[in-house]
Parts: C-alpha cells; structure tokens; sequence
DNA sequence: ACCGACGGGACCGCCCGTTGTT
DNA sequence: AACAACGGGCGGTCCCGTCGGT
C-alpha cells in the first residue's frame, strides 16, 4: 500500500524506459487479465517491440508482477492520502472508503480493482501473482487495522473494536460492489454500499 | 436462480450426454475460467473427444454458457432451499447468507462464486457471458426482493426497508467475503462477514 | 455426352432418392468444387442426414463422381439437342456453339462448365475424377467429329476439314470465353468468342 | 504482367526471406489450389516453420495473393519478352501467342496457368483472389490492346481491327487449349490451337 | 432405411520465448 | 539496447467416416 509511493531518483534511460513499460502495460494487464493479455497487446501499449521487452523483464510473468504492484500502489496512494486528509479515525476509515469507491466513477486504473481481478484470476493457477494480490490485502487490511489501533489509543473509536471484523466487512463489502457496480454499470450499487458503510463506522465511534 | 430446476424428461441418449458434459465442464471453467479453461481440459473431464463435444455444442463460447448456466442453477437451488427452510422474512434473509457462506467452507462448486468469477474474468472481454452473470445476479437480486417484499406484507420487516439497498448490501459483502475466505484460506473472513450481515439483518425486523 | 440420358425406368424409393441427392448435390460440387464443398454443405443441400447419404454411397468421392455425371449429362442433353434442331453440318455446328455459349447467360447448372472445372481442380490431385472429366470432353470432341464426318459424307463440309483441328478450336475457345465471362462477368466476352467461332465455321463450308 | 519486373534493391534479410517463401510456395498453390495447399505443405516448400510464414504474411489468404502476382508475373515477363522480339503488331501477336503456348510442353510454373487455375477455383468463394485473377487477366488484354492501337497506327494492321474481340479471341482460345492439353497431356492441343490463332491474326493485317 | 452421436485427425491462427542482426 | 526473424507448439474449429440405436 505504501512501498511503492517513492520511485524515483537515479533516474538511468533504461530506467525511465522500464517505468514507462509498466505504466502502459498496467492497464492492459488490468482489463484482460494476466493470462488474457499478450505479448502483442503489451507490444502495442508500449510501442517498444518483443525483445525491447524481454531485455527489460526476463519473462512475461515478471513483468506482470511489476504491472501489478504499479496498479496496487496507485490503489494504495489514493487510500493513504484519504486517511491523510484528517485526524480523527473514524473520519479517516470513512475517507478510506469513499476513496476506494470513487473507483467506481472516475477510476484511477481501467479496469476495476487489480486486487481482487487477481485474486479472482490467479486463484489456483499463478500461486506468485496470487501471493502479490494477498499481500496487497494485507497491507489494505494493515491500514485499517492502524487506523482503528490510533483511534482507540485517541479514544475516537471504541476500545471494543475489532479490527479484523472491520477490515473484513469493509474490504469485502467494497470489493462486493465495485464488482456489482462495474456489472450493472451502476454507481448506485456502490453508493448504497458507501451509505451502508459510513453507518458501520458510526457504530463504531466512541462518543456515541 | 431457480429456472433449471427441472431438467428431465424425454432423455434421449444425446440429451444426457449433453447434461453429462455440462456437469463435467463445469467446474473446469470455474476453476480455470472461461479462456483459462482449454478444449483439451475439457475433453478430459468429459472422457469425449473434440468431435463429440463440438457437435453437441457448437463452440467452446456455447458450452461455456451453458456450464455457466448450470453452476448457477446449483448455487441458485442451494438458496432457494434455505428460504424454503423457513417462514419468516428476516430468518429467510439470515438462511441465504448462511447458505451462500457455506460456499467457503463445503463449496457446491470448486473454484469459488461463478457469477463473481465469471463478471470479473468477462468484464471488457466477452459481452455475452458478462450478461449472463449479470441476469444470475439479477436473479439473486430479486430473490432477496422478494423476501423483503412478503416481508412487509406480513409485518415481519420494516415497512421502510429498501430491498435494492439490502440487496446490494448483502451480495456484495459476501462476494467480497468469499473471495477474501479464498484469498486468504482462511474462512473466519466468511465468518465475520455473516455475523456483520446477521446484526444488519437484525435492524430491518419489525419487532425492534 | 449421351450416357445417363435415360436414366429412368425401375425407379425404386430407394432410386428415387439417391436420384434425388445427385440432383442436389451436383450444383453444389460445381460451385464449391469437389474438395471444397464439404459434407455438411451437401447434407445442408439433400435434406437428409449424412448416414443417409453413405448408405447410397459409399464415400464422399463416389458422390462427387456420380454428381458429376450428373452435371455433364445436362450439359450433354443440351449439346445433342442443339445438333438434332437441324440437318445441316455447319448448321449443327453453330447450333452446337450457340447452346454452350447460353452457359454464360442461362446456366443449365450454377458454377460454370462442370468438365473445365473439374479439369482444372482435379489436375495432379484427384485421377478418377481427372479421368471422368476427359471422358466427358471427348464425348464432346466426339459429338463433333461425328458432326463433320457426316458432314463431309454430305458434301456440307470441305473434305479436308480436320476434325480434330476443329474440335479443338470450338471446345477450347468456348470453354476459355465461358471462364472469362464468368471472371468479368460480361457475356460480351461470350459473344465475341460465338462470332469468331461461326465466322471459323464458315470457312469450313463446302459451297464456298 | 508488367509491374513486378524490377523487384531489387534495398534487400533486407527479411526482405529476401520473403522473396524466397514466394518462390517456393508459387508452385503448390498452383498445383495443389489455393484451399487444396495446406500450411503444412507450404512449410515443406519453404523450409520455414509455421511462425516464420506468419511472421512474414499474416495469414495464408495474403501469402497466397503473394504467391499469385508473383505467378502472374513470371507469365507476364514472358509474355512481354516476346512482344520485344520483334517490330511488327503481328508478328507480335504470333510471338505472344507462341510464348503463351510454350506452357504446354515448357512451363514457367507446374500446374498451368495461374489465371486460369485462380479464375476457376475462387470463383464464388474467394472474392479478392478472383479478383487479382481479374486484374492480372486485364493486364494481358491491355497487352494485346497496346499492339494493336500501335499496329494500327503503324499500318501494319487493319484500321477495323477490335482490339477487345482480338482480346477475347487470343485469350479464350489459348487458355481453353492448355487445359485441354493438360487434360489429355497432348501438346497436339495446343498446337492445333496456335495454327488457329496464327491463321486469325494474318487475317487481321493490313497488307493483305 | 435413416438418423445422429462420436472418434480422431488435420486445418489455420496465434501464442511465448529465443536467437541472430543491425 | 532495440529490432525483427524464427521455432515449435497449442489454441479452437471443422473435417470425413463409422457405428450404435430407433
């Protein structure tokens, strides 16, 4: 969620050309998953031929771990600058949510959410890009899970808050709606999930 | 979700080859998906050769619909079922989370939800199978409508209930839950995502 | 040219049929030549199903050979119905001319003349239907020659008329306008070939 | 007939490839036809895998266009040397008649002519290659039409002479008789042909 | 007699990855 | 360091012919 946020500096030609690879190809791998893209479509994005690629990633596979983890850290800066734009926890998880779910309307990635694309595609048959898709969970639920830690410390949540329940129910109800959104064509199924939400993290609120 | 409940009758020789295959591919593409999943793979669950399957369906799109529509039809009867287990509204509602969430635990079906599989791998790709996940989740959708909707009738829910709201609410947070259960092998994602759905159901009973 | 005239007589309802499928798959052989047209084109063609069509005969080949009998034997009746119009040599030869030549505006059968395309296919890759195609064109060279010997006996044609020559010219120059009528689809081509060969036919004449 | 004569220079090693795969491959599609050659045939011819032909054409459909200019060209190379060998617009008629028939016992290409063989086959079935047929068919007759316009001027032909019906003529004649040579493998066929056509172009010139 | 399920094989297209070339 | 040629191989489609069933 966070890793990935500083890639910058040195700056080499072969560098900026590798960035320039997985921003393009990102996209591509987003929409028609990382078995359903080819080499063809990531040569078409980038511009660059076969071998250009292939002297930057070693394998197909590898560069689809790369476009991963750019399409995860995109997701990650969005949702740390929502728990940035304030102090209070139960404001900063419903900032954290309202942030995932403007994926739904104005989407930072074409495509829908590569967590879960992954977890759906790769399930049972990429074990690595599997791994990168859990570890991208996990640093969400993480993220949650320390807002709620401050936020009892700060006395702004209650102290009875479980914080694997909440990254649960909020991770899993928003994955649920992008999907039904993205079906439907219809924000309003993720908006009745945002509105179900920010009651949730009422309820969770100390000073109630 | 309750259309292909009767499937019987005349039962010619190629008919139950036919269902014979559809049961047997059905959980390949669930599990692989729906480009993931080769003729070749499909000729070995079946036991048939190309030919055989070719001339009952004429292409591997048409089979795949047809697998799709069958890994519905059990999941669609698994639900039906647990509504049937009871009278009232709120406990009908509780009995289908319940029933859905089982998938985690002793699965219908290898390979998790099909609609969710199928509205993530066909999104952008395959117009057709996309609309028959979208007419699954419709399906859900109304089930769910018109429990809320006797419901009412009967003073067992608030009259103010939305059913799209509950709707949306309950399939998206066990979508997203089963995934996260499959992502993590771990079911106490289901789990809390049911005691979540349980508490919600509980704030629509009348009785309140 | 004169063979399957009568093919009438018993007529049995198996006779009947198998007359049936060669009537139907003839234009069909011709259009789509004997290797293109494929066994779903003729059950499409028939009616019946292809078991039906290998209890009449044995093979694909068969089929096409009898089919092509079939088309010269159309071809065959018109070109001795043209001769048997008048007394006259020359006039027969004309008449004979003319009637080829109504294939390029009023096909007796879709797809051209069937021996020039069964000439053309089956060169160096099918040997029974090559052979049954030069049958065909010398039952037609032969209508000829029996056309001018007569002819010569009659004192209607020169005596030195080369009937070989002539049925050369007449088959060779019809059988090239036939195809370049069809290429352009312009009967003209045709007809310019029609003048040249009744002009040819002129010269031929005793009485000059 | 005339525009490919100068393929050269910049000669890439890709460029020659390509060059060679249309050498090779030139004959089976005139032997074998344009459906009748199979890919594998054609990597037999070639030397080449399955990827390096589709590299090189994406598909058989345009490695056979390929195939057929280059066919055509050699013909019309042919028939273009003969025209320079003399002067006079009979005399080139007779030496493009007679370089034409030179394919019957000496072919520049097994199979025949590739017109021909084209017109025939993609008729109905193959648009664009009945098309480059087509064409390659005009550039012969705009050939004759270009000694005749010139003949005439020259006075070396009649001022009535029709250059289409010359056209047609030649054309019709000199085709029809190499399929009926090829046919009864008789160079005699042809032959007869040639005198034919000899005979109608001296009626054609001016100083008669 | 006719149908239709079925086998196995061949078709063309396209794939990913490597290797020589510039 | 980028390109383009190339190799095998697998993809789905469709082929023809047979054989069991009605």
């Amino acid at each position: 969620m966070t890793q990935a946020t500083a890639e910058s500096s040195p700056t080499t030609k072969g560098e900026r050309t590798r960035r320039r690879i997985v921003e393009r190809t990102a996209p591509v791998f987003n929409v028609r998953g990382y078995a359903g893209a080819s080499m063809r479509d990531l040569v078409a994005a980038t511009g660059l031929e076969k071998g250009g690629l292939y002297n930057h990633f070693g394998s197909k596979e590898k560069l689809a771990l790369a476009a991963f983890d750019h399409s995860v850290s995109l997701l990650g800066d969005r949702l740390a600058a929502a728990r940035a734009s304030t102090d209070d926890a139960g404001d900063q998880l419903v900032a954290v949510v309202r942030a995932f779910a403007q994926g739904a309307s104005k989407p930072a990635l074409p495509g829908g959410c590569p967590i879960m694309n992954t977890a759906i595609e790769a399930d049972g048959t990429n074990p690595e890009l599997y791994a990168h898709a859990r570890d991208a969970m996990t640093r969400w639920h993480r993220l949650i899970g320390a807002i709620i830690k401050e936020g009892i410390a700060a006395r702004q949540l209650d102290a009875s808050t479980d914080s694997y329940e909440v990254a649960t129910v909020i991770t899993s109800a928003l994955e649920g709606a992008l999907m039904l959104a993205r079906l439907y064509d219809d924000v309003a199924q993720m908006d009745r999930a945002v509105v179900h939400l920010v009651t949730y993290v009422g309820t969770l609120r100390c000073s109630r």
